[in-house]
This record gives C-alpha cells, sequence and structure tokens, in this order.
DNA sequence: AAAAAATATAAAAATTTTTTGATATATTTT
DNA sequence: AAAATATATCAAAAAATTTTTATATTTTTT
C-alpha cells in the first residue's frame, strides 16, 4: 500500500456523509434507491459519494437487472479494522435505531 | 468523539504533507525548523499543516524559547492505532534511512 | 417498441482546502 | 536597544472537492 493509497483512504473517509454511507451499509447490501430514500440526499450525489468510496476500495458492488447493491469491502485487515472503528464510533450517535415516518434515518 | 471529530481526524490524515510529518515526527519532538529544514518546504506550509495536525488532536506541542517542538499525540488508543499503522505503512517507502547531502529526506 | 425505473456521468456553480508571499509576534543574542 | 531567529497569522491566489441540474445508458415492464 504507497502513501497515495493511503491518503485516498483517508480522503474517502474524511467526510460525514461518506462515513454515513458506510455505517448504514453495516448490516449488508443496499441498492442505491434504497439509500436515496433512507438518507433523503440526491441520487447524483448518493453516487458520487459511492463512488469515491469504491475507487478507495472501502465499498464494492454488485449489479441486478437495473439495480446496484452495494456493500462493504473489508477484505482488507487494515480498512476492515477503519471501517469497524467508524461504525462502533457513530452508529449511536448517527441511527440509534431511529427513522421517521418515512423510513428515513434520524441523525443526532 | 461525534461524526464531526471523526471527520477532522480523517481529514487531517487525507493529506501526503500530512502523513509525511506524522512519520517524521516517529522517533521523537522535532522543532518547526528542523522539520523545514528536513522537508525542504515553506515554513508557513510546514506551520499550516501542523496545525492541522494539532487540532485534530494527532500531534501536540511545547514551546521552548524560540521553537516550538512538535511531538505524536497518541494519548487515544484509536489515534494511536492510525498513527502507528501509518508509520508502518509508508516509513520504509518514505525514508528507509536516506538523506540528502544536506540532511533532507529522500522520499520514494 | 415504447415507457418506466435505476443509476451513472458530465458540465457548471459553489464551497473548501492548500499554497504563497508578506507581515506580525515573541524570544534570544549581540 | 537593536538585530537575529523561530514561528504564527493573514490575505490573496490557486487548486481541489462537492453540489446541483441535466442528460445518457441500461434493464425491465407494459
Amino acid at each position: 500500500m504507497s502513501i497515495s493509497d493511503l491518503v485516498k483512504i483517508f480522503k474517502a473517509l474524511s467526510d460525514e456523509t461518506r462515513l454515513k454511507l458506510l455505517a448504514l451499509l453495516e448490516n449488508g447490501e443496499l441498492c442505491v434507491c434504497k439509500i436515496v430514500s433512507i438518507l433523503k440526499m440526491s441520487q447524483p450525489k448518493v453516487s458520487f459519494h459511492l463512488n469515491i468510496l469504491k475507487d478507495a476500495g472501502l465499498v464494492k458492488m454488485r449489479k441486478e437487472g437495473t439495480r446496484i447493491f452495494y456493500s462493504l469491502d473489508d477484505s482488507d485487515l487494515f480498512k476492515r479494522f477503519l471501517i469497524l472503528s467508524i461504525i462502533e464510533k457513530i452508529k449511536d450517535k448517527a441511527f440509534s435505531s431511529n427513522f421517521n415516518q418515512e423510513g428515513g434515518v434520524i441523525w443526532k
């Protein structure tokens, strides 16, 4: 892993939206449309951020029909540690299992 | 540790100069002037990046006369792990104990 | 074959970060 | 007290990132 690989990973993690995306994927894959509806963000914005996470090797994707499912990619030990740390640190604050009427997450 | 604290830490780590600064401090404190002479960067630039690392709680400083010495701040376990991982991953590539005639580090 | 659905991509605008050059501040030395 | 040294800060410029709006592509459904 080169310095620029490291920088790319940290850059990917240095954005609140992307940390939320990682936390959202904790329990398994989700398609973009589901993520959009949960986070109430524009679809291009979600795709943009997912792409940065993918480039950094933090998530992977799987195509099924017209949908694309994203999931955590923790095949690398260091990345796995990072992802787990992040989820552990923001899960409670970010989610606390609170969803609003429309199924949107309530972030604290 | 809030989400924005986490983002701040990762933002601080998402820059090559700052990763090099952390690696440079591996073996103990250095004053700004020494860092400037080793890295061959402008003093305001070095101060700027050190300040970002300090704001994120990754380094601490100590004043002595006209000099200011910076050192790693790994009092927090998560930060310590991050710093150690970074040093372990870039040390060989970045340093390999190579210094040029003027005492400047040769980065690979 | 047309329409609909899901997603990516691209261009422009907005925002943030980084670099640079100049200057200010504080401490030590002469 | 003046000069020198080390460092921070500030403002402007440059560069990079993010957001937004529009559009293209692919697959499924009708």
